[in-house]
This record gives structure tokens, sequence and C-alpha cells, in this order.
DNA sequence: GTAATATAAGACCTAACCGGTCGGAGATAC
DNA sequence: GTATCTCCGACCGGTTAGGTCTTATATTAC
């Protein structure tokens, strides 16, 4: 699995929506949702959750709607999937609170912590303004030189 | 989210038993179950997973268990998510099969892709032998060049 | 002021999936 | 051959993500 949910799918549609395609870079959720056929209630929703997080500026009333809270190019991955769907955890346990069960015993705990630093730092690598960026063909490098 | 199932975690702690714990590098269910104190009939389902993708080899009747289907350092991360919790997508929509509702006006469906084949090459660098070496402490750098 | 349009926020329903349980089948030991 | 140990496959229930509905609130147009 590690699969992103779906909300952080539509949100990351809208966002890109803002980016690349939103007349002066403004949207209503209603627009958004009619454009990639996605149930407006939910987007909404979305859409609201990432306004609290700053990454959407939402002005009220008529003509009034969404814009990027910030540059696109200052808005990564990782920034929209915690801002969506909480902060970043492959495992069951966190890292401060909540000990699970197996927490004395665990043998692979650090390990995996590890593995998920660099899962998150592939999605700190990523914004916004690349994802949109469809003629760019870009070539990336995962060098990863493991020293042991 | 973005998180891996407790099942996988349970295997996980499985394989790492059975690489550097276990004598003769057999085990039953039931024993590994104890040992970490998770439900024994839930591992046992874990292992069977496992042991349809090779990745162990069971035997069964008394003095029976499981001991890994090969050598710890070719076992990856990868391998283990994928046999337990299917192929790795990080999306709703899968490569080839089902296209989801926004297929057509998907604008992200690519680089989306991308980022999911840079987390699994993350996965797929990192070995059940490098997991279970507690004492080295692996110096692991991600460099991530990426040219647009 | 009134109507229309937009976000904000909450409760609520539903269906898939994860986590957990049960009886059976195969292999070994004696 | 029987007892015992093991793996094996089908079955079930609770959680949760995905989606819906309703109400409140703010802004603009007229």
């Amino acid at each position: 699995m590690l699969r992103l949910s779906k909300k952080t799918d539509y949100g990351l549609l809208a966002l890109n929506f803002l980016a690349s395609e939103a007349p002066a870079g403004v949207a209503s959720a209603r627009v958004i949702a009619e454009k990639y056929e996605i149930p407006v209630e939910l987007l909404a929703k979305v859409m609201q959750q990432m306004a609290r997080s700053g990454l959407v500026a939402a002005s009220k009333g008529a003509h009034g709607g969404y814009k990027l809270g910030r540059a696109a190019n200052t808005i990564t991955l990782a920034d929209i999937v915690e801002s969506i769907d909480g902060p970043l955890a492959i495992t069951a346990c966190g890292r401060n609170d909540d000990p699970c069960d197996q927490y004395g015993s665990c043998t692979v705990r650090d390990p995996l912590w590890k593995v998920k630093d660099r899962i998150l730092s592939v999605l700190q690598t990523t914004t916004l303004a690349e994802m949109g960026d469809k003629e760019v063909d870009k070539d990336i490098h995962v060098p990863l030189t493991v020293r042991v």
C-alpha cells in the first residue's frame, strides 16, 4: 500500500489548477470540483483544511474563492500531505508519543524511522511548481549512497 | 498518512527475528508471536503471505516452522511491503489498470508516479540485512539532485 | 435592504479494509 | 496408527476514510 489518501489527491489537483490554469489564480471550490468531476462538498472540506494551514487563501462572498497562499515553488509535496493527512508516519507508533505494545522488544523501529526520513526528504524536495511543469522531463537522480 | 500496515510491521519483525535471532534460522509462528506479544493467528496469516511470495520457506509438522527463503541481504523492504500489502502505489489509480474517474483531466498523475518511483527506490535499496544491523549507524546520504 | 454567491463547520451515513478469530489439512514423532 | 505439532484457507466484526447533508456566516451586486 503506502497510499496517500484520496483527499490529498484532490487537494493536489486543486492546488495545481490554482497554480497554472485558474484565471487570475483564483477559483471557487465549485468550479474546481466541476472541472475534475469530484464531489464539491468534499473538495470544499479539503480546501478548508489547506486554508487553515495557509497553503491557500480564502475569500468569501460573490466572486470569491481560493488562491495560493504563497508561491508555487515554495509549496512542497510534504506540506500538502501534512496539511491534509497529518504528519507523515509510516509506522503505527509515533516518534515520541504513545509507544506501541511492542515498544520494548521492537527491533526495527530505528531503521524504519530512517526510511521514513528518507521518504520525507523525497516529498520535501518536490515542489508544486515542479509538478505542474508538464513540459520539463525532470531528470531525478537518487544516488542513495549508503555507507555501511 | 502514507502508512504501511500493521501486518507489514509484524512481518518485518518476524523476518528480522529469523535473520538474526532464531536458532538455526528456524522458528514457528507461535514462537515469534510470543516473543513480540502479537496475536499468533494474525502473524500466521502474514507468514503465509510471505511464504507464497517465497520470502520465507514453510515446513509443516512437529519441529516445523519458517526460515528465510533467501539470503537476508537480497530481501529488500520493497519485497516485504509488496508481499504483504500488494504492489506499492501512492495514488488511487494504478499504473495500467482501472483508470480513475479523473483519468482524462488528471494533471498530477505523471509527476506523482515519478515520486512513487523515487520512494520505491528508497525501499528497494534497504535490505533486511541492513535493518537488522543495530550496531552500524548507517549514514544515509540522499543528495537528491533534481535537475530542472 | 435584499438576493445571490461563496466559504466555514459541524453532524451523519456508508462501504471498504484492516485487524482478529475459527475450524480444517498436512507432516512428523513415537 | 495415533497424538501432536505445524501451516493453511475461509470467515467476521470494528474502525476509518470517503462522501453527503444541513446550517451558519461573510461578501458582493443590485
